[in-house]
DNA sequence: TCTGTCACG
DNA sequence: ACGTACGTGACAGAC
């Protein structure tokens, strides 16, 4: 039983961020989060020793290579050493580079890949920090903190953050690898008990769905009914092209404006995310806001209403205050400004799926001992399932998620995969 | 304890 | 002219 979170409620009501409704989802949603901690994931611990084996070879060979055209040894892991190696000794042209709070030139990865081509070290060390990430935070310590069942049982906190996210922590779940060939192999690590799978529910595009509801922005509304690529349509309407004549460099652009608008990005953040001149990116934008003139509404009646009231609201009421919206400086209030953005849409989205969370408890789990709620990673829950059971569970869960909460304009779409480890949910 | 970096949604 | 995309947690270095 969590007298942390049950304290943390009661001050989180009394400070006006939660009305009723949320704070009895908070409560029903209690048990449930404990219970998650207390089963756990399992994980292959001769995999994990074998990958550990590879990578620390794989980790030594590069380091070695970096050491030889640097003709010399320094700590890699030290970013004012990098620096002077490759700025100072090596004279590696630093053109264009941001710096870093403490005027030391970064040496982080977005920056060091612009200046790939001057030198071969760049490439070099640029894939010994992923490995070192890999080695150091996953493979390593992972092992060390299963229980002796094999199984890690993460500190799972259901108000970590402001907007009604949950968070993870020690070990951090929600941020195991995927998008690298080496994370994947992380995530093969995570394995369900002999005679069990993996089922994970994930909600698709929720985000956007969301703010297409909320800002009650008809083409994208329609679009999604229509079950379009929702960056291609983007593309489409901006730039006045036939969605199917779209190719994938003018969808990414669109793709970077979607996103970035949930987070009120600037002509500037978006020219650099998206590779392009800021004159394009502010002319990219207007075309965006000719186009969906309710989300520029949305974003603008939303700041307003956080500069009027000193915070903001998602659709079922859980706020979120601002203290520095109306500050006089730009920099915190720009700031406030961008949370104030996000917020309604980032804190629904938790929302939506800790409602879920219930009511899959409420209908299936207190009924059923062949499936367990084993995480979740804000837009995907994660279950262990008796094997005979995995397309019986992937159905009733799927509608499930679905009638969390029903919006008038557009159904959220959940999609569901299966598989014998972490990594081949498919 | 702070800073830089990077893993995830 | 400002400074530049939301929400997190973990690790290693530097002090």
């Amino acid at each position: 039983m969590s007298l942390k979170t049950l304290s943390k409620i009661k001050e989180l009501r009394n400070s006006g961020v939660l009305n009723q409704k949320i704070e009895k989802i908070e409560r029903d949603l209690e048990p449930i989060v404990d219970k998650m901690i207390e089963t756990g994931i399992k994980i292959d611990p001769v995999y994990f020793e074998l990958l550990d084996k590879e990578i620390t070879e794989e980790l030594e060979k590069t380091r070695k290579k970096i050491y030889f055209l640097a003709k010399q040894e320094f700590n890699l892991n030290s970013p004012r050493r990098i620096a002077r190696v490759f700025f100072k000794d090596l004279k590696i042209q630093t053109i264009d580079l941001r710096k870093t709070e403490t005027l030391e030139i970064s040496t982080s990865t977005p920056e060091l890949k612009k200046i790939k081509d001057k030198h071969e070290i760049i490439g070099e060390f640029l894939h010994y920090r992923m490995l070192n990430k890999m080695h150091s935070v996953y493979i390593k310590t992972l092992p060390d903190i299963a229980d002796r069942h094999y199984r890690v049982h993460s500190d799972i906190d259901q108000l970590g953050a402001a907007t009604g996210r949950m968070t993870s922590s020690s070990p951090n779940l929600q941020n195991i690898p995927i998008h690298s060939e080496w994370g994947r192999k992380i995530r093969a690590g995570f394995i369900p008990e002999k005679g069990w799978s993996f089922l994970a529910c994930d909600y698709s595009q929720i985000e956007l769905r969301l703010v297409a509801h909320i800002a009650k922005e008809s083409v994208l509304l329609e679009s999604f009914r229509k079950g379009e690529d929702i960056h291609a349509r983007t593309a489409s309407e901006i730039f006045k092209i036939p969605i199917d004549m779209i190719d994938k460099e003018t969808r990414f652009r669109a793709k970077v404006l979607n996103f970035g608008l949930l987070y009120g990005m600037s002509p500037m953040g978006f020219a650099r995310a998206a590779g392009i001149s800021t004159e394009e990116a502010t002319d990219f934008i207007v075309q965006y806001f000719k186009r969906f003139s309710n989300i520029k509404k949305y974003l603008l009646n939303t700041i307003t209403h956080a500069k009027r009231h000193g915070h903001v609201e998602t659709i079922w009421g859980r706020k979120r205050f601002f203290p520095d919206i109306n500050s006089e400086d730009f920099v915190l209030r720009s700031s406030a400004e961008r949370m104030a953005i996000n917020h309604p849409i980032q804190g629904t989205c938790a929302d939506i799926i800790k409602k879920a969370m219930i009511d899959v408890q409420k209908k299936i789990l207190t009924k059923d001992k062949n499936i367990k709620l084993i995480l979740q990673v804000h837009d995907e829950l994660i279950f262990e399932v008796k094997d005979e059971n995995v397309q019986q569970f992937a159905h009733k869960l799927k509608d499930i998620l679905k009638n969390s909460m029903l919006l008038d304009d557009v159904d959220l779409l959940v999609e569901s995969k299966s598989g014998k480890n972490w990594r081949d949910l498919q």
